[in-house]
DNA sequence: ACCTGAACACCGTTCAAGT
DNA sequence: ACCTGAACACCGTTCAAGT
């Protein structure tokens, strides 16, 4: 719980709306997809329209505000996957975690390419769990699990590709799911035979530098 | 060019109206994403709302129509490549200029797994491309570049995830596409060393059932 | 047979009135 | 301070009138 500046103090009223609202609208989500209208998560959160646009300036920052929660309950996993016997291991369990969440509620990881370049805290959040991750793979690249010329972005974005590729299909197939993870897995354990990568492993910095591009701020994303 | 029952001859009004809204959709979903609006694409292309509506009988056809010329590209190419000399390379190159083509309009490919859902055309399209990729696949198989134990599926899968998870760095990051192509091969090579995938390789027949699947038509997607 | 644009329906968002 | 729902704006879609 670090203290971010924008948090104010709620009434208790307030505080207990947008709980509701949060919970209605994760609730929904999951079962109909991201476009359930607001008129009735609002409904169903048992408060005026007007209420869920005082607590979420928008639609999407009330999605955003889910996923930074769910970002958040990623990173408190990966701390305490930290001090594992098996640091490989521990690093695909991680993954495996995530990738199972999101095959519950698929829709969610969809709107993060999208949100992260609008919101502030997801930004944030993001980089919480790109820290923990970076931590995992540290530790299985010097156990000597993992190869040495990959960034924790790398595996997140390999990560997201898992989730989105296989969310059509884990429904009717539920065994998807492991297959691309084990995938994931020959793609970067470490390999004497292996052929070096192309490029350099991504940063944060270079999302930052991302924001800053008019290509993309103009409309690229959505 | 297959005859396909639906398509009926045109009048050369109409035939011309219809490749200029092709066009002109197909531009603005480059430049801006897709969502911009039809009465934009209407103006664009020189005729009324109602012609586009006359044409493609939702938003979404517009965009499906677009990615099933796209797809029917893609075949075209891989069937050139059948004869390559080395299968391997073939294979890798194939999939390069997939994504290399993503790259430019990314948009387009997210629609894919919520509009093939509902289209038929994309449907047969979509069966097209995993046919001359298992094809390419195939080849490289026999000539030992890469692992048996994976279907064109399967690889049509990760490339999906190279495309999309890749997508928000493309424009300033140019390696990070060749970099998880990369990635990609050392998935799927030839390894004696390799792991036992779980699960079995996803065949075209899991999709048909996934379309009877209540879950999903109900509105799982999007 | 096809084209057109006014009209409709829907949904995200705002805001004046209320407590 | 916060809540509410009527009103607004926007955009995909339809359809009566026109050629």
């Amino acid at each position: 719980m670090s203290m971010t500046p924008g948090e104010r103090v709620l009434r208790a009223d307030a505080e207990r709306n947008r709980r509701r609202l949060l919970d209605a609208a994760e609730a929904l989500f999951s079962e109909r997809g991201l476009d359930v209208g607001v008129a009735e998560i609002a409904e169903r959160a048992g408060v005026g329209r007007g209420t869920l646009f005082r607590n979420f300036p928008s639609k999407e920052d009330l999605i955003a505000a889910i996923v930074v929660e769910r970002m958040g309950e990623a990173v408190d996993r990966g701390r305490g996957l930290l001090d594992a016997r098996d640091p490989g291991e521990a690093l695909f369990e991680f993954l495996a975690e995530i990738a199972g969440r999101q095959q519950l509620d698929r829709a969610l990881f969809e709107a993060v390419a999208d949100a992260w370049l609008a919101n502030d805290e997801i930004r944030a959040a993001h980089a919480g769990v790109v820290g923990v991750l970076g931590e995992l793979l540290g530790r299985a690249q010097a156990a000597g699990a993992v190869r040495e010329d990959i960034g924790a972005m790398d595996v997140l974005m390999l990560l997201k590709g898992v989730c989105e590729a296989a969310s059509a299909f884990a429904h009717i197939d539920s065994e998807i799911v492991p297959r691309h993870l084990d995938l994931l897995r020959a793609a970067i354990r470490a390999d004497p035979a292996q052929q070096a990568l192309r490029g350099r492993a991504p940063t944060l910095a270079d999302i930052e530098r991302t924001l800053t591009q008019p290509a993309n701020v103009a409309g690229g994303a959505r």
